[in-house]
DNA sequence: TTGCTGACCGACG
DNA sequence: CCGTCGGCCAGCA
């Protein structure tokens, strides 16, 4: 089908990236909201892959606020120490235990909500 | 081109 | 509650 309309994955790492960006100081998001919001539901693992790259990026990207669905800090190994994460989030004033979000239902910030145009 | 991998997620037993 | 499995799709050897 030639008229087929693609979803080019061109932009793929700025539409991820740029999402994040929107991630309000002290709110965290999820992997899967983000792919879910950029057309990609079931893709989680394709913004956690981006947030992989934009340490190579020259983007101000806050990857610490990306979370799991959980509120469990599982890219924290790709920081720079595997405290840096949580040093991070503890500077915004998010308490985090055991690697994970304290009352991370009321900080989760849902892009599909918050950006709904 | 094929086959693996992965900062995830939801379903199933 | 816990482990396992399939789906998702862009890179890379």
């Amino acid at each position: 089908m030639a008229g087929r309309v693609r979803k080019h994955s061109a932009s793929f790492f700025e539409n991820v990236y740029d999402v994040v960006r929107l991630v309000p100081h002290g709110r965290v998001t999820s992997y899967g909201s983000i792919a879910e919001y950029i057309g990609l539901r079931g893709s989680a693992r394709m913004v956690g892959w981006a947030m992989n790259g934009s340490h190579t990026r020259l983007t101000d990207v806050p990857a610490h606020r990306v979370v799991n669905r959980n509120g469990l800090l599982t890219g924290k190994h790709h920081f720079g120490t595997p405290n840096m994460m949580q040093q991070l989030l503890e500077n915004e004033g998010i308490e985090v235990v055991n690697d994970k979000i304290v009352r991370f239902n009321e900080l989760f910030w849902n892009p599909l909500k918050e950006l709904q145009i």
